[in-house]
DNA sequence: TAATAAAGTGTAAAAATAACACTAAAAGTA
DNA sequence: TACTTTTAGTGTTATTTTTACACTTTATTA
């Protein structure tokens, strides 16, 4: 695209994309940060980033930029926010669109990750970020909490096959409070998106439990007849 | 802020802001729109927008871009989402911050409104608008629903003073349906946030109903004690 | 074969929501 | 002045949803 004529007198400024990038595992939920390789802020500790191409919608730059890390690249990934005060950066004005990505952690790349610098941190062990890095995933934890009740992205967290009791430590895990078993897993069942399987997962317990997928199909008809999902 | 010696290698974009207004007036919910009074699309129906200047926040630049058009400086504001598609704007490539507003109709300064060319639209008569202003507007639309059901936002739409009637009227207007009045005065009232005056309003009805005002201190003591606002 | 550890199951009480119809007040009109 | 009109205001019951709670099953390991 070629320089405006109507818009040139305005002031240009860089944009920038910040991923928050969640994963789940060992109980917890986590987050991947890098060590930041370049100035301003070198070795300090921050979210993955970038800056967005002239050619390449926001969303695209946040696909690259995730994938870079990564290695994976059909992920779930939704804007957040977007961080604007002229001195958020302490090298120059730079307007940053927050994203905030859920992964399958075993799928993770953790040879390109090494390369970054990137490292997991349980979420409430996050060390301090550079800049306005903690608002942003401030924000994406209220931000998830309040979409995993109204949508069921956390299965984006899980592997393809999963427990029943994985699925609760996970929900455990983001909205910080016990849950009962019995409630739990009456209300998820009853949702009619679980596919239960025929196979056991055995490592965490002697008996083993049955694992489950998540049907998309069933959840996109159910969503299509106006039926929401609403979970605690 | 000078320019950026780590950073120059990097593209620059013009970043806007567009303004999602919000009225309610005569039972309906409506949208303040201009006509374009400068190219591309001159003459056209758009949302009320303008540039990031260098040294505002997107916030400040929301508020100045706002305060153009209405004369208002305290109004409700809140951030909606950045639009980044290459080809969004004709004309450049400009990233729009869209932000969404909630004034009181009667405060807004015609004046001023009929200098941008601005009228007033019924939400569910909104003409064609340019770019992706439309999906701005359905984005808002939604946000706006599920933000009055769990903040008490709504009051900003109405007078100071108001009556029970009228709000009931706004919250349907806003969700588009119809709400039994025994259950909103319940609920509305039980939630202990409505300030009873010894005054009426006497012109929708010839018995009058009285008027309430919206307890802001009571909301926010009831708010740090960890209550929830939570309303249909 | 006994101990262990996590999976799996049902019911009853409490709270929230939804459905529903008449009376009260004041103005305008015959 | 009494009758009509119009909107404000009020309680109760049925239904649904949510919460609280304890024992049995299964397979492994000691």
């Amino acid at each position: 695209m070629t320089q405006s004529l109507h818009y040139k007198k305005y002031a240009k400024n860089y944009v920038a994309i910040d991923s928050i990038i969640f994963g789940f595992d060992d109980g917890k939920l986590k987050l991947l940060l890098i060590k930041r390789k370049f100035e301003p802020c070198m070795g300090q500790w921050s979210l993955m980033g970038g800056f967005v191409g002239e050619n390449e919608s926001l969303d695209e730059a946040a696909y690259r930029i995730l994938e870079d890390l990564t290695g994976l690249s059909k992920v779930y990934l939704e804007q957040l926010y977007t961080y604007g005060d002229v001195e958020r950066d302490s090298e120059a004005r730079v307007i940053s669109v927050a994203y905030y990505a859920l992964i399958k952690i075993n799928d993770y790349d953790c040879e390109l990750g090494r390369k970054h610098g990137a490292e997991w941190f349980a979420i409430d062990d996050v060390p301090p970020l550079v800049f306005d890095h903690r608002k942003m995933v401030d924000r994406a934890m209220s931000r998830l909490k309040r979409k995993t009740i109204i949508q069921p992205i956390g299965f984006e967290l899980l592997p393809e096959k999963f427990t029943i009791p994985q699925l609760q430590k996970l929900y455990e895990a983001i909205h910080q409070k016990d849950l009962d078993k019995r409630n739990f897993r009456k209300k998820i069942l009853s949702m009619g998106v679980m596919q239960k399987l025929d196979e056991k997962e055995t490592h965490t317990s002697k008996r083993g439990a049955f694992l489950y997928k998540f049907d998309k199909d069933k959840y996109d008809y159910l969503m299509s007849n106006g039926n929401m999902f609403d979970f605690v």
